[in-house]
DNA sequence: GTGAAAGCGCTAACAT
DNA sequence: ATGTTAGCGCTTTCAC
């Protein structure tokens, strides 16, 4: 075991071996025209004879450009956050760049700190799923390098953005389930603070005042939960005079908890916001609504290119539509007794 | 939009600025001691008016080394990669290194290709997740850089490695069926010329052998498998004199695939390799064999690490075992009619 | 179409 | 404890 102990040939090496000047052979590497056919082909072979690689530190010492992009998110092992690395790392080889991943774990400091590092590294531009905390040093970032913020925004800082479009989506869902016929629909989602929990709310109350229906705050349930909270919150609807018939989940964390607490016999609709495995099997099959996450990391990635290769307009917004999935949805014709309005 | 089209910050400003020479910024920046105290803080205090960041392409060029480590994997939206990425990564920014990622779709073309533009980008080590394709060039690439295989070996090349203990696993889940009064149980796997598979129909066999129970080819399913064949095995089975009443599922996409197609009301005991999402819910609970996957990424980067630090001694072979996670696993009285021995 | 020389920003080697 | 010089491997500039 001698790693690289024989010294790797340098294009100096490649020079001396072809005959000719280091910089032809960097035109050849670098594919530049003003080479003859005959040179190019004798070059080539001493690359091969010689094994050699370019040394892509040097060259981005000369360059100021390291065909590298960071992708930097909270936790890579959450399936939206890794397909969307799968989809960033597509286009980013596809422009013949490198992808680092960095995880932040929900806390800005990390989230500096990992981008710093970055930063240091010349990395050509940063994909960043954000811890959602202002910082004096974010919103210089966007100064430095280019950045597409994805999922959310940093607060109180404009970047080039890729957004689920979450009202849309969450509006979608409810309206499904009051086309199935249910009049008390409840909501149950994550902190009110964060960005997608507060536009999917945003969604659920517009479908309802859309329909006619009243909004009704003991059907709303927002805080971070488990199966007992859950439970003890269930129980409670029950005790209502007039109970939810369904449940809009606004995250998949939302929506298998609730299959986890819900009893099996349970007669109530869910709808999740989030696609989730398994959810075309549970409870006879979940409706979710389901980001287009391949979309949005292709779209996140090629804004940066579209940077990189010189465009200084001003910042684009993208969001993109959610897909609604029925499954198992059926109108239930004994939850019409009250006429009401449908869009 | 502008970025850092003011000139950066070099270690000849700070060292102007500070009033000492490079070098003695140098020392500051890579924590060597042979620097006063008085001179440090003056030259941090430069760093910071400056807002200096170190060029890592001009140290990398320098040092040779670039402390970035590679993840090669071939799907990083599948959960046991993506959560492998994370501890990769935790690892790597524990040592102060970026973690690249790059994706090989099971090609072995890309495999190589991706390979070689990590090796001219430096990196210190790769964390190689192979396509299982032999060739030239992979067998040389240890000789390049360190190399760590996770899930499965280079065909005919040793590495160091980081594998489940996929036989030990199987064996247990099994074990557990036979324990739990089953004498009749199939065997549900992928192709069977995967490494993972391979080890696994080991276990399987090696349990029933232990428990003197008679292997049945008719009882072993082991091709690429969607609703449609897994429908048509099982409708075989049921026609058997003695079906199955259990099944052993060799991939957490064989385990899905069976919960997908089983009626609901059948009554076949599952257990499965790998967790996946819901397993703890969909038909009341599915048993599973669960990877470690946090310690083995953990031990292939330290691997990487371990040999970056100098250690040239031979190759490790790390083999982790994974936890029987038993869900709804009742002793059945009415299987265990006839006596048969059990370990 | 090709080449020589300078220099990107840093650290190793060798002063002082 | 601090400084000077050379050079890592490449591309840029400018010659020819």
């Amino acid at each position: 075991m001698d790693f690289g102990s024989d010294r790797r040939a340098t294009i100096n090496d490649v020079a001396r071996h072809a005959g000719v000047a280091v910089k032809t052979v960097s035109r050849v590497l670098n594919g530049e025209r003003a080479v003859s056919d005959t040179t190019r082909t004798r070059v080539q072979a001493s690359i091969q004879a010689l094994d050699y690689r370019p040394n892509a530190a040097a060259r981005v010492l000369r360059k100021r450009v390291s065909r590298s992009i960071a992708y930097v998110c909270e936790d890579i092992a959450e399936p939206v956050q890794a397909r969307l690395a799968g989809a960033i790392e597509a286009v980013a080889v596809e422009a013949d760049a490198a992808m680092t991943v960095s995880v932040t774990h929900h806390d800005p400091a990390r989230e500096q700190s990992v981008i710093e590092s970055l930063l240091s590294r010349q990395v050509d531009g940063i994909v960043l799923w954000p811890t959602g905390v202002r910082s004096r040093f974010l919103e210089r970032l966007g100064r430095i390098v280019p950045v597409v913020c994805v999922d959310r925004p940093i607060p109180g800082v404009e970047t080039d953005s890729v957004f689920c479009d979450n009202q849309r989506g969450a509006e979608e869902g409810v309206s499904a389930l009051i086309a199935a016929g249910h009049r008390r629909i409840a909501f149950v989602g994550d902190l009110p603070e964060l960005f997608t929990q507060a536009e999917r709310f945003t969604g659920y109350k517009q479908s309802l005042y859309a329909a006619g229906l009243a909004p009704d705050d003991r059907l709303v349930f927002r805080r971070r939960q488990d199966i007992p909270a859950l439970a003890k919150q269930l129980a409670y609807w029950q005790l209502l005079p007039d109970p939810p018939t369904a449940i809009f989940a606004a995250s998949s964390l939302s929506a298998t908890t609730l299959v986890r607490t819900l009893p099996a016999t349970a007669d109530l609709q869910l709808v999740g916001f989030d696609d989730f495995p398994l959810a075309d099997v549970v409870r006879g099959g979940i409706s979710v609504i389901s980001q287009e996450v391949p979309t949005m990391g292709t779209a996140a990635a090629q804004a940066i290119f579209r940077r990189l290769s010189g465009d200084r307009t001003g910042f684009t917004h993208t969001r993109v539509p959610p897909t609604f999935i029925p499954r198992n949805l059926v109108v239930r014709a004994d939850r019409q007794s009250e006429s009401f309005s449908r869009r």
